[in-house]
DNA sequence: CCGGCTGCCTACCATCTGGTAGACAACTTC
DNA sequence: GAAGTTGTCTACCAGATGGTAGGCAGCCGG
């Protein structure tokens, strides 16, 4: 594989176990298997790298974007609101240094990830909730709801769920992957009882 | 103020700004206006003084987890629900530094976080667990929940979106504080609206 | 075949890091 | 008032860190 790649992938696995600052260029270039000097022949810098590795992930994102869009514009079908969730939590369970990578920058630099947002991600919540409102007229969505803030609250009970899975698994009994199971089937159960209209009876 | 608890109180606000590698102890020292030298005469090593942070938090959440289960024990008031809520979230938005520092601890130390939830938190979870149960077999808490898993989600709610609140809010129109505002009431509408049996009508 | 580019290397450097040694002053205790 | 004890300091250290200088082998187009 391109020695770049490689790069970027270990940079990727490291920043996100032990975070950016916990990580020095030497790890990173023990991990692939070449010299200081010659990472740095890549990246000139060490923020350089952390931005690059940034850089990958959003347009990843951005690339699946379109098709988690297409699920939800589908209209008349009534598994839309499992295929966009499906899509979202399987974009960050694939992988979940994704959502790591993402939280460490909410803590670590707020500013850079909030322009980031309101970039990335504003717009996208926007759809939802229009979408959402949309339903909310028709009387499939309960009238309480903040569609945006409850878009977000979702998008961070995912993300930020992955991202502390297996930690938070420890309070759970039965084995760890019975209990990410457990998680995620709750995850999703709290997502549709939030938002959609108690059937009349 | 006492010196220990000075340092105590600059290098928790450190550490959940910056991270525990991104904080030199120096940089703690100048917060404070002491030599290096002269902090670890109180905290022998960096790594004394990161456990003595995390100790303190937690002794804090020790003492006021009565407080959250006295509101959770008095039966037969309807706002029992908001009191637990409530006391969970005033905790964390008091100073959101615990959480921050909580999900950094998730993310730099999982193993140590594990346990520390299996010891403090995962008991506490039960009892939930078992009034949600309880609420269960009398109608009021949805058959479909799955109690503990659910007392999770929700938990990792506020402490992780306190955490990221003011970053997160980036994605939503209007004041800081508004956004703020926001967040807090959908999410106390979520964690409501999934756990509650929808009224007969 | 030769000049330049690519990609990796060794050797080096200034700075910062966590941590130690030991002097010194103020206070307490006998 | 002598003998600790406590808390702060200056001076120092070994090792790690991010980054640079420059050599060198291979390759590629003119």
């Amino acid at each position: 594989m391109d020695v770049r790649t490689t790069i970027l992938d270990e940079a990727t696995r490291l920043f996100a176990a032990r975070g950016f600052d916990g990580t020095s260029i030497q790890t990173v270039a023990d991990a692939v298997g070449i010299r200081k000097p010659s990472l740095l022949y890549h990246f000139p810098s060490k923020d350089d790298l952390r931005l690059s590795v940034l850089e990958r992930l959003l347009s990843h994102w951005n690339a699946k974007l379109p098709e988690l869009l297409l699920a939800a514009s589908l209209e008349g079908k009534d598994d839309r609101f499992e295929r966009v969730m499906g899509a979202l939590t399987s974009f960050f369970l694939e992988d979940p240094d994704r959502a790591r990578l993402l939280v460490r920058e909410a803590l670590d630099r707020p500013e850079t990830l909030r322009e980031l947002l309101a970039k990335h991600v504003k717009p996208w919540i926007g759809v939802v909730a229009e979408q959402l409102e949309a339903a909310k007229a028709k009387g499939l969505v309960r009238q309480s709801a903040d569609a945006e803030a409850y878009a977000l609250h979702v998008t961070h009970m995912v993300v930020g769920g992955v991202a502390v899975w297996d930690t938070l698994g420890a309070a759970l009994p039965g084995r760890a992957s019975a209990r990410r199971k457990r998680l995620e089937r709750e995850l999703l159960r709290i997502a549709r009882a939030a938002i959609f209209a108690p059937r009349e009876r």
